[in-house]
DNA sequence: TTTTAATCCGACTAATTTAGTAGGAATAGG
DNA sequence: CCTATTCCTACTAAATTAGTCGGATTAAAA
């Protein structure tokens, strides 16, 4: 699980969304401003939170976005590692060529790089959207 | 809390240092060797590692380092904010100008990585040397 | 039917951070 | 004196992250 500002962006406009949620979608420019977000920048962002079905989108003239599923239904572990693409930045095959090898030569942190990723992930996956 | 692969280089060192330990200093040279990390950059590790009373050092022939206190008494957390600055990744003021604003408008998700923060602190706070 | 407000898409650039190198000075043992 | 080492500073390279830009598509409303 990596952790970044583009994850932060993307929990924050899902609060956003969820807490500003009636019956019509919301157009990120109503996000941005809110939030002070560039648009484009959520663009971006909102494209792979949709490709992870975690919102629905309504083009055109007063389109916008909703929420996929209820608040409750969404955990911020879906929604960091919708946009902060999984390259598990924590493990040892990052740099292989000069990093542990785990056949031959034993990584002595492997095992702890491991745990703290796990810890992490339990740690988002705990917390749902409504929590906030 | 910074979690970079520089991090990860200083807490093998320091497994290494420990588990090799006798009396006599052990040089960089040999760290370097078995845990097939660059000698020059090993050498920058182990300054803010003995900046921060980690490690001693002797110079010259036959110098090298030794674990300044024992393995019991040195917690990760130690290791791996002596060679990461604490930057604080995880906070809002990172990003300042468009960021999180404590006074005016309320982020968020403010509370929620100062909490992960605090989450990942507690893993390494509880791990020692030894217990590698 | 034209205008307008929105999503959608892909490529590009800028900024920042991380990783690593280079070169040499200082030190101490043999 | 020679050699192996730490120490120090500056520089470079690579990778990642953040964000921009231009335009295509879509759908509501005027």
């Amino acid at each position: 699980m990596k952790l970044t500002t583009k994850g932060r962006y993307a929990v924050m406009a899902m609060a956003d969304l969820a807490s500003n949620t009636n019956l019509n979608p919301i157009s990120l420019t109503e996000i941005s401003q809110r939030q002070n977000i560039s648009l484009a920048y959520l663009e971006q962002i909102f494209i792979k939170l949709k490709k992870n079905k975690l919102v629905k989108s309504a083009r055109g003239a007063n389109g916008g976005y909703i929420l996929d599923k209820s608040a409750s239904e969404i955990k911020l572990s879906n929604i960091i590692f919708a946009v902060d693409e999984e390259v598990k930045m924590l493990n040892c095959k990052k740099h292989s060529k000069k990093g542990c090898n785990n056949k031959s030569v034993k990584c002595i942190t492997h095992n702890l790089w491991d745990e703290l990723d796990q810890h992490i992930n339990g740690f988002f996956e705990k917390v749902k959207l409504e929590d906030l």
